[in-house]
DNA sequence: AATTAGATATACAATATGTATAATCAATTC
DNA sequence: GAATTGATTATACATATTGTATATCTAATT
């Protein structure tokens, strides 16, 4: 007697609403209180549901957090990033790269959270670094539409590392008191321009 | 009847002993294992003495890891800092500094747990960043030794905000894979130059 | 020999993640 | 309408970790 397969569409879709319910509330948390106070128990509670509710959705406390991190890159509008690839001016698309950073980092304070999770947790960096590495790839193609043809692979090596890292949450984290987000993205643009100048006159 | 109070030469000595034991065993944990597996009791069992005396010793989980952290300071070479002020050429100085602190992230590799655990532990990362504030106020004196007369208080408060966070453990860690401890120095250096150029000429 | 500080032994409380099993409840199929 | 199924819930358990409390032990000091 085989069991019967259900397909269940307003089943799933409710199970979709919790869970969406759950990433929510995840968000909220780490937005709110610190990661020191991100348990499951204080999640589920703040999404109405229980507990063993979070483990059936996601499996475990870091396949919630990768859920969390996916909404957040989802609505954060990293899919910007696609465009700078039809720019003509591989400057611009430097700036706009930039730009669109900085709007993902300030946009939604949980990645702080995020990143605080990523310290502690490895296997969660690394899934996170996984999903990053689309952001270095498209960085260093850049850099080659950029550099002239005399520039050594060293030197923009150093380029892509360095507007990384320039890009990365943590630089945003400390230029952030005091600074509106224009003036972080100002502040990055111009040491981006920085990091690139020497790629484009080699002779100096 | 007061107590008599005793003085205990050899005794505290051998406390003294013991406390940096613990304190190498931490060490080593946050060297060896991840921040994760860092446990008082995992670090007791390694300094061969029992979970409470390191709860007789530092107090807490945090006051293990903020001693952990004195001691890699006092022996990183951060005490140089105070040369960099003497120096006639504040971009020499400057230059010097970004070795000094390239030095001591590469040292020991236990920072780089203790930064994890700046994540978790918010009254832990305000101790730190209090131990740090002394780096800030000697890199504003040295902006300020470095910049024309006309350079204006907001270029000077984003030069050294991007000079402390390139000098920053982040970017460190973001350098390093597949640089090594001298290479990473260089670029850092570099983009330090670039951050105080505008310093310097201000009507380019 | 009495005293004392440091370390230990043992126990307990609180919180957290993760697993296991049975029960509930509404949606779906026959 | 009755049986079935997936999602959720209730309850229980195992494990690990931080932190506290109390009494004991040991070696240094008076």
């Amino acid at each position: 007697m085989p069991p019967r397969s259900y397909v269940s569409p307003g089943r799933s879709a409710a199970a979709a609403e919790t869970r969406e319910r759950v990433i929510a509330a995840a968000s909220r948390t780490l937005r709110e209180e610190s990661i020191a106070r991100f348990s499951l128990d204080t999640v589920a509670k703040a999404a109405g549901v229980t507990r063993l509710t979070v483990y059936n959705q996601f499996g475990s406390r870091r396949g919630l957090l990768e859920a969390v991190f996916d909404g957040i890159a989802q609505s954060g509008g990293l899919h910007r990033l696609a465009e700078t690839m039809t720019m003509t001016d591989p400057r611009a698309a430097l700036d706009r790269m930039v730009e669109i950073f900085c709007a993902f980092w300030s946009r939604d304070s949980a990645v702080g959270g995020l990143h605080a999770a990523m310290a502690t947790d490895p296997e969660f960096a690394e899934a996170i670094s996984e999903r990053n590495e689309r952001r270095r790839k498209l960085l260093t193609a850049l850099i080659d539409r950029l550099a002239d043809k005399s520039a050594p692979p060293r030197a923009r090596k150093d380029a892509v590392d360095l507007i990384f890292a320039l890009t990365s949450y943590p630089t945003f984290a400390a230029l952030s008191p005091g600074r509106s987000k224009e003036e972080v993205c100002a502040v990055v643009q111009t040491a981006c321009h920085a990091a690139v100048a020497p790629l484009q006159e080699p002779s100096r």
